[in-house]
DNA sequence: GAGCACTGC
């Protein structure tokens, strides 16, 4: 797809409206102001929550389920624990309230644990992954949806917990629809065992709220009332071929008219049409007349760095308009204030999942109802605010109502093998309040049955010893057995630092305007033996260096990301420990890490063909290297790799060059099937 | 010779 059209954008700007205006589903809400100056008594009390408090215990105290709908800004997730508390509901226990995000449940934590004047992790406390605030007095405890769904694994009943709340639902994230699930049987289970009643409620924004009663057995629905400012809805009068050149048009539009103390928040689909339409923008301002003012441009997505996503919360200077490009992280992820406008291009880049090639693939496509009206709240938070909708009001109608759920859209291999080792007798009719296609199911199971994590009995799957093992990692499977297959090959020490690398965001840096200094920095460490050993060549270099700052820059190397890589690691040896492995180095002897990575990744593999090209041994669809791999330019006859990634072609990513006689050996079955005999 | 939204254990 070509990126550039015929004429720079520049030139085809022109003063002057596609839009009209359209006054009709006013009212988005918004978020209370902070107001430091204000005893924090004071703001719980000038919460809208508040006035139904008495109510709202009444109620809470009855049901055993109950569906909350309120907005942002109506203080359900800092007050309904505190509620509870107050009231003596749920007090043999904990209360726990789950977020999708690791910030938000500290955050929270942080902040109701103020309004109750303790210190944090005494009466209120949080747990994410490498951090737990709790004690034994904690009764309030904010945690991530992973989290709760980690700890059902050791106590599928939940028994600690007295109450779980289940915030931001409408997120739908994998682990909040597994513990839909999960605290759902664990209350069945509960009250057959007459065992202390789980009370649960589920927090949401407006939408979807009769699936949620629906699967909580018609469990009724409390709505509570937010604050909102007005916001103004503008759509296009026609549809927009171009919604890049559409939202150009608008930004300047907007620059144009309004006061400059007002800023736009323009969503996109990701970095390189930020980064492109931020330069554009930046060209334009330059040559606009003095009537307007200047314009300054921030991009916004998740691998900036640090410091410049800072950017995006200092005010521009006086006189200046502020315009923010960003991705969908500025959806929930990141909250700006003073936004006065939002563009929406209506696009998204979103991950698809299809389960018979096993492939995913990132495409842009349209974003939901629900997405475009959390963007739309984005505008305004403090006060009134317009959102300019670069669709048509019909096209907007033909949106999806709701986001599928992620659920829907990956791979299932480690929900279902989390499901097994919670004890879940019958896994393939698990109770989902969206169910995943039979499809997808089925190739999990396939999936977790090659690696040897599953027994299959008919119909009824059941985990093996080893499966068992694999669980208690939080690993994909794949990694999960390459580490537990490790000790056979004395190189767990190398495989841990390895699958570490893997799990986290890339520990390499690319940026385009040094490419050659980057590529020469890199081949220090680069070998002919794949992808995965040279970064495992970059973090032995790393550690030589003691993590030192500096080597990072000068080697391209993101020092965040590598610090993460050894909190990693150190947790998934402490699991290699608790299981009694034998952990041993094997030094110089990479030879035996890629044996063992073959034997973890046999699934993954590829064929050199006599013209050149590669094959998948599994589907046997062609594949080709990426050119990000060490190994583009050779031409090795058998490779494994950790990842497909569909874009203009099928590309692997991260590759390890292996002997075919080490996949043989690895699953004699499965390649006797797949393997071609070797041409010479 | 490509180019990757966002979370999380």
């Amino acid at each position: 797809m070509p990126h550039n059209p015929d004429h720079p954008p520049a030139k085809k700007f022109k003063p002057g409206s596609p839009f009209f205006r359209i006054d009709k589903k006013p009212g988005m809400l918004l978020p209370r102001k902070e107001n430091a100056s204000v005893p924090i008594d004071v703001q719980r009390k000038n919460l809208p929550i508040y006035q139904a408090k008495s109510q709202l215990i009444n109620q809470l105290r009855q049901l055993h389920n109950a569906v909350l709908i309120g907005e942002t800004g109506s203080g359900k997730t800092t007050q309904i624990p505190q509620y509870l508390y107050e009231a003596g509901i749920g007090r043999q226990g904990i209360v726990a309230v789950t977020q999708p995000r690791r910030v938000a449940a500290i955050s929270l934590a942080t902040r109701v644990a103020e309004e109750k004047r303790t210190q944090l992790g005494k009466l209120v406390g949080y747990t994410v992954r490498f951090e737990d605030v709790t004690s034994s007095e904690t009764k309030l405890k904010f945690m991530t949806d992973g989290m709760l769904l980690r700890e059902a694994i050791g106590d599928p009943l939940l028994l600690r917990y007295t109450v779980v709340v289940l915030d931001e639902a409408h997120e739908r994230t994998v682990h909040t629809d597994v513990l839909f699930g999960v605290v759902k049987a664990a209350q069945r289970k509960r009250r057959e065992q007459n065992k202390v009643p789980l009370k649960v409620i589920v927090m949401s924004a407006t939408m979807d709220v009769d699936l949620f009663s629906q699967y909580f057995n018609k469990s009724p629905v409390l709505y509570l009332e937010g604050r909102q400012h007005p916001i103004q809805m503008y759509y296009t009068k026609q549809p927009q071929s171009d919604y890049l050149q559409a939202a150009l048009v608008s930004v300047f539009q907007i620059h144009q008219e309004a006061p400059a103390s007002h800023d736009i928040l323009v969503f996109m689909t990701g970095q390189e049409e930020i980064e492109a339409l931020a330069r554009t923008c930046r060209d334009i301002a330059k040559h606009l007349p003095d009537s307007c003012g200047p314009m300054t441009v921030i991009p916004l997505y998740a691998s900036l760095p640090p410091a410049q996503q800072l950017r995006v919360f200092q005010p521009a200077p006086k006189g200046c308009r502020k315009v923010i490009l960003s991705t969908n992280i500025a959806e929930t992820s990141i909250t700006i204030s003073g936004i006065k406008y939002v563009i929406d291009t209506g696009m998204v880049k979103a991950k698809r999942f299809n389960p018979e090639s096993g492939l995913e693939v990132l495409a842009v496509q349209r974003v939901s109802k629900a997405q475009a009206w959390q963007r739309a709240g984005r505008a305004g938070r403090e006060d009134s605010g317009s959102v300019y909708r670069l669709y048509t009001e019909d096209e907007f109608d033909n949106l999806i109502p709701m986001t599928v759920p992620e659920i829907q859209r990956c791979n299932l291999a480690s929900v279902v093998l989390q499901l097994l080792a919670l004890g879940i007798p019958d896994v393939m009719n698990f109770d989902f309040m969206s169910k995943p296609s039979p499809e997808a199911m089925r190739s999990a199971v396939e999936q977790l049955d090659l690696l040897g994590a599953v027994g299959r009995k008919g119909e009824q799957v059941t985990l093996t010893p080893l499966g068992k093992k694999m669980a208690s990692f939080p690993l994909e499977p794949r990694y999960a057995k390459t580490i537990l297959l490790s000790p056979d090959f004395q190189c767990s020490e190398e495989v841990l630092t390895i699958v570490s690398l893997l799990s986290v965001d890339t520990v390499l840096y690319n940026p385009p305007a040094r490419r050659e200094e980057c590529l020469a920095a890199r081949k220090k460490f680069t070998t002919s033996e794949g992808d995965h050993l040279t970064l495992l060549n970059i973090y032995r270099a790393f550690k030589k260096v003691n993590a030192n700052k500096e080597w990072c820059r000068e080697n391209f190397v993101n020092s965040r990301n590598m610090s993460m890589v050894g909190e990693v690691r150190a947790q998934l040896r402490e699991i290699c420990l608790k299981l009694s492995m034998k952990l041993e180095s094997c030094g110089s002897d990479t030879g035996s890490v890629r044996r063992c990575l073959a034997h973890g990744l046999f699934m993954n593999a590829a064929e050199l063909q006599p013209d050149g090209s590669y094959t998948a041994l599994d589907t046997h669809q062609p594949v080709a290297i990426h050119p990000s791999s060490v190994l583009f330019q050779a031409k090795p006859a058998y490779v494994v790799f950790n990842e497909l990634l569909h874009t203009s072609k099928c590309y692997m990513r991260d590759l390890c060059l292996v002997d075919a006689d080490w996949l043989v050996e690895a699953a004699p079955e499965y390649f006797r099937r797949k393997l071609r005999p070797t041409k010479s």
